[in-house]
DNA sequence: TGTACATCAGTGAACGCGCGTTCACTGATGTAC
DNA sequence: TGTACATCAGTGAACGCGCGTTCACTGATGTAC
C-alpha cells in the first residue's frame, strides 16, 4: 500500500540508520537484505525502491555511521581534557562491547580495505575528519607535527580497539586502554 | 583415486596454507570452499576428508597465518635497530599491498572479533607472541612498563596498517608510516 | 470543497545463483598371506 | 618377492538453503477538475 512521501523518506532514513548499526555489528556480508529490511520494519521487496543495490547502501550506511561517530567525538572534544576523555571513551568497556554503535573505522575498516573505491573514499574522508578533531588536541608546535601526532593517535586508538575486541577478555581491554592512555596522554 | 598417506598429508597442509592466504586476502566469507580447494589443486568433495567444517579450517588457517607472520617478525627482531626495521617493514608499501601475506591481526582481526571463541583464542595467543617479540625492543626499565609500551606499539602498527589500507593512496600510507615511526622510534 | 483517477511506496512470491555440505563411486595405495 | 583384497583419498554430482534481485500486484496518497 502506498505511503505518504514524508513517511517514505523517513522509511529510507530508517533503513540507512539500521544498516549502519547492523553492518557494524555483523559486517557487510553478515546481514542479508531480508533481515535488514525486517529490522527496519519493512519487507524485502521495498528495498529497490530506495536503493539501486546493496552496495549502494553499504556506502550510504557507512557515511551515516561515520557521521554518528564523528558527531560524538566533536561533543567530547569540546570538553576540558578532551584527549584524555576521548581515549578513555574510545577504549572503554562500553565502546568495546557495543558492537553496533562502535567506531566504524575499527569495525569495518578491514572490510572496506577489500571493498570498492567509493567505499574507500567515504572512509578516507571520515579519517580526515577524525584527524581534524584530534589535531588541535595535540601538544605540537606546528600543524605538520600535530597532524603527525594525530595520525599516530588515531592509529593507536583504532588498533587498540581492534585488538581489544579480538581477545574478548575485559582484563586485556583494560590493559590496552592503560597502555594507549600512557602513550598519548601522560 | 587414492593417494599415498604422505601425499594426503601434503595436500592437507597445502589447503591450510592456501586458506591462510585467501582468507587474509578476501576475508573468511569472501572465498568459498569450491574456489579454495581449486586454488589448492584439489576438488570440492575432498574437503571433508580433511576438515570437519569450514569453521575448523578458519581456525587452522588463522593459526598458520599468524605463525608465518610471527616467524618473519622474529627474523627481523634479531637484527640491529630491530624496532625501527619492524615498523618500517610493517607499514611499508609492500606489506600494505600484499593482501594475502600481510599481518593477520590487521587483515582478519575485526572479523575475528565477531567470530567464535576458538578463533578469538587463537588470535589472543598470537597477540601475546607479537608482544613477546616487541617487549625486549622497548626502552623501559621494568617488564610492566615495557609490556605497556609493547601494547601501545602493536596497537599503533595494527591500526596504522588498517587505516593505510583503507585510504588506498600511497601518499597516505607513507604519511602514516612516518607518523608511527616518529612516535615509536625517535 | 468534493469527486475521479493516476501515481507509486510497499508487498510477497519467484528468479537464478553460489554457498556449505553429503554421498555413491573410483582406483591407486597399503596390507595380509 | 608376488598375488589378492581391503582401505580410503579424492572425485563430481547432488542436496537444501539463503542470498541479492525482479516483478506483478495492491491500495492509500497525491492531483486534476
Amino acid at each position: 500500500m502506498r505511503v505518504s512521501r514524508e513517511q517514505a523518506d523517513a522509511n529510507r532514513e530508517r533503513v540507512i540508520e539500521t544498516a549502519g548499526l547492523l553492518f557494524r555489528e555483523r559486517g557487510f556480508d553478515g546481514i542479508g537484505l531480508n533481515d535488514l529490511m525486517q529490522a527496519a520494519g519493512l519487507t524485502r521487496g521495498g528495498f529497490y525502491g530506495h536503493f539501486a543495490s546493496k552496495q549502494e547502501l553499504t556506502v550510504l550506511a557507512s557515511k551515516r555511521a561515520l557521521d554518528e561517530n564523528i558527531g560524538y567525538w566533536q561533543k567530547v572534544a569540546a570538553k576540558p581534557q578532551a584527549l584524555s576523555k576521548l581515549v578513555r571513551f574510545y577504549l572503554s568497556d562500553g565502546h568495546r562491547n557495543s558492537s553496533d554503535r562502535a567506531c566504524t573505522l575499527a569495525t569495518l575498516g578491514a572490510d572496506v580495505a577489500r571493498g570498492d573505491p567509493e567505499l574507500k573514499a567515504a572512509f578516507a574522508e571520515g579519517i580526515e575528519r577524525f584527524l581534524a578533531i584530534l589535531m588541535p588536541l595535540m601538544k605540537a608546535d606546528d600543524d605538520r607535527t600535530s597532524r603527525q601526532q594525530a595520525i599516530a593517535a588515531l592509529s593507536m586508538m583504532v588498533g587498540g580497539l581492534v585488538l581489544s575486541r579480538v581477545t574478548g577478555q575485559l582484563s586485556h581491554a583494560r590493559e590496552i586502554r592503560h597502555a594507549v592512555e600512557k602513550n598519548l596522554v601522560d
